[in-house]
DNA sequence: TGCGCGGAAAATGTCAGACAATTAAATGTA
DNA sequence: TACATTTAATTGTCTGACATTTTCCGCGCA
């Protein structure tokens, strides 16, 4: 008695998918309870493991949190920004290791945006995003940080300059770009004098943001661009020489 | 009083974090196959369904995919554009909706990174990305078209845009940001006025890009941005009023 | 020898039922 | 009333079984 011709053969699928677009239309509100794990194993006709091998998907996507006892069980969940942040950078950054991105691509996108939160972050900039700015410039000016802690740095110091234009959602979307970023800067070797350079730059932008001289810092960010491509390539060339 | 784990009691996650990290560190690589789930159960010393949860957690994500059958069983999965692209809208559109993001900051944030892949469509766009959106401007100019079919035109207006800087890192990050306000631009009533008002600037931008103009196609795209800033107002005001 | 066919084997997909753990509400008691 | 206890609802986990799908291998046959 199929009723289907081609059993797609994966309920969990369907049903996680049927809940899912009931959250995303708006036909379940945040905070509202779905029926119990019973109850959907009966109005979908499956078992009970079944229902929970969709509900679990949900909870991997942050639609869904669950709570145990009396009166517990599944609630359509606020998606917060933390979450979307670590979903965001952990599919940006397997889909650029996956991929075989290339670094020119994956820097240009990145700097491309940077420079459109610039002129905003110039604008309204606070006295916390300065001082993570300068705190992180004075980190990478320390001799002996390794290759590692500079990267990180770096990008502490770019999401400061980021969260500077004080529009959360231009935060998260940035946040991939710039986070998915680290992998390939990874595996750059950063000289005494290209530190110098970048350290430079990062100061010249600095400065820029807190005159609010919103071209300066574009001027500057392209530069850093540029800088930060050339020593990608270099990167590349070194790491295709070696292999040969 | 309980010392390190907090009552771990989500054991399907834990085993699901275990294994995504070892794919997002390297440590498993794309098309690399996990064990069976018989083997994972005796090797996390949990019960079958409960590794089956933990990898649906992972089908969700995208991480792995599964075929039945001997030699079958769960796979590290490239993840591809198209999928990252679904899973950053979803994520993206949630955020807006469930945080009562104001129009305000969805609208600046999704034009201030569009005008950063203007510069690189006007040097890189085609004839395909050229015309897109001129069939999209003809079908915005139809009369009786409503409103919701306006606004999805918009959506495909703008990605053909963002799609002519040729960069698909940017493509991917730029879909959260143009897709998610379409429930926001939703909201607003087009009136006869207005749409004409956005077809202009739209033909002033296609133009731009098609001449290579980076310099107009900033301008318009400036001018659009604070256009649609008003409608958008005017509706929530028109809303509040209503409302009151 | 070569080729197709059919079964064995290995894996995931699904189900049923049970018990453990947790939690809020209802109930009982001083 | 205040506090302790019971109870019921619900998720978390386990065991074992069967269904389904797919590949491989060997057997029979030309």
């Amino acid at each position: 008695m199929k009723t289907e011709p081609k059993t797609p053969s994966d309920l969990s699928a369907q049903i996680a998918k049927a809940i899912r677009d009931a959250i995303i239309e708006g036909r379940m509100i945040v905070d509202e309870r779905l029926p119990s794990e019973a109850e959907l194993a009966s109005e979908f006709n499956v078992s009970r493991p079944t229902v929970r091998e969709a509900l679990k998907r949900l909870a991997a996507q942050s639609l869904i949190r669950t709570q145990r006892g009396a009166f517990g069980g599944a609630f359509v969940k606020r998606l917060s920004y933390e979450e979307a942040y670590g979903q965001h950078i952990t599919t940006s950054t397997l889909l650029l290791s996956m991929n075989a991105v290339r670094f020119e691509t994956a820097c240009e996108a990145r700097y491309a945006l940077e420079r459109a939160c610039a002129p905003l972050a110039a604008q309204r900039r606070n006295p916390d995003h300065l001082a993570t700015m300068r705190a992180e410039i004075h980190r990478q000016a320390q001799p002996g940080l390794s290759d590692e802690s500079f990267c990180a740095s770096d990008v502490t110091f770019h999401r400061a300059l980021v969260d500077g234009a004080g529009n959360p959602v231009l935060s998260y979307q940035l946040a991939g770009a710039v986070e998915a970023m680290q992998p390939l800067m990874n595996m750059i070797t950063f000289s005494e004098r290209s530190r110098e350079e970048i350290v430079n730059l990062h100061t010249a932008i600095a400065d820029a943001i807190e005159a609010q001289d919103a071209k300066a810092a574009d001027v500057n960010l392209e530069e850093l661009a540029a800088y930060t491509l050339t020593l990608g390539q270099d990167a590349m060339e070194k790491r295709a020489r070696k292999s040969t």
